[in-house]
DNA sequence: GTCTATATCAAGATAGAC
DNA sequence: GTCTATCTTGATATAGAC
């Protein structure tokens, strides 16, 4: 399962390159087949049309998120905040190596707004657990929004947080929810 | 100045209204011809490319900033945290009666990131202001992206926020920022 | 699983009448 | 300032060979 990757991997990889540095509307196939060097016959096999791309897009940046989630929930075992700590930290973090943060979601967003609903069904799930979790749900939202707020400024280029600017965001986040009690 | 809405400002209010809807890559002219009843040509005349259009709704968008903002400072004129608030309510406040939040920004990311350059000088211009102003600037910043990371939500229909929402939301937002010293 | 070729359509843009 | 053409390009998608 996580061998060398698959060639659907690789082509949600080029597309979300191409998104971060060209934007949403030109994620096309066309543009796909100069990426990732493979025809368009051969993208349509794997994607029948557009739509399924831009699903496959967005379910593997929440599957992204939900694994990498896990492991830092497993590696905050015995900590009182791990709920809200483990969604803030991979919501930081996830998709991070590569440089292109949610352009999944931009290409969805611009593309076909209906096909978001999946992750808004995600995204009031997580906005559930962080209210049962935590003492103070308002500022647990506002953390969230936070890290979310940091990721689309990185993405867009409104910022220029390099890697120590995001380790010690991350860290200030942590001393804020501990502050929670 | 503030008469009866040009042509040009309905053109672009329509724009915003079809990014919300359909998302940023059905921005089209053809779309607008229907949207404004304008005929595609009568478009063009106003802007003479596409590029020209999305300038505009990026301009239109950092000078509503600047307006708002500018009220918002001279009603916290004796607040000792005037910048920083007046910043962060019209962040949360541009664009909010419309129901149509960062259309403007996410239209140009979609079609042209180029464009964006503006607004990566605006913003880095308020990040200057934030860190000049505050003892707090990470604790400032955290909150300026908390309320575009709650508007990017809102525009994405990722959670269902409504007035009173948005309210407390900036209470506590405010309420934070008084408790930086 | 990947390729070529092609059909179809929509988009940006131009020219010129009113 | 707005309109109706019309041109050209580029994008999705299909069909069928390898």
């Amino acid at each position: 399962m996580a061998g060398r990757p698959s060639n659907r991997d690789l082509i949600i990889d080029a597309a979300e390159r191409l998104v971060a540095r060209q934007g949403a509307a030109h994620l096309t196939f066309d543009a796909l087949c100069q990426e990732t060097g493979i025809s368009k016959g051969g993208l349509l096999y794997h994607f029948a049309n557009k739509d399924s791309l831009l699903a496959a897009m967005l379910a593997r940046m929440v599957q992204q998120f939900d694994q990498l989630r896990d492991e830092f929930r497993q590696q905050l075992s015995d900590d009182p905040h791990r709920e809200l700590k483990s969604i803030l930290l991979a919501s930081l973090n996830s998709n991070a190596e590569c440089a292109q943060l949610s352009s999944g979601m931009l290409a969805v967003a611009a593309n076909n707004p209906e096909l978001l609903e999946p992750l808004q069904a995600h995204v009031q799930q997580t906005f559930e657990t962080i209210k049962n979790d935590s003492a103070q749900p308002q500022l647990a939202e506002l953390l969230f929004f936070s890290v979310h707020g940091a990721r689309l400024f990185e993405q867009l280029q409104l910022c220029q947080h390099c890697q120590a600017d995001r380790e010690e965001f991350a860290q200030r986040l942590m001393t804020m929810v501990d502050s929670i009690n």
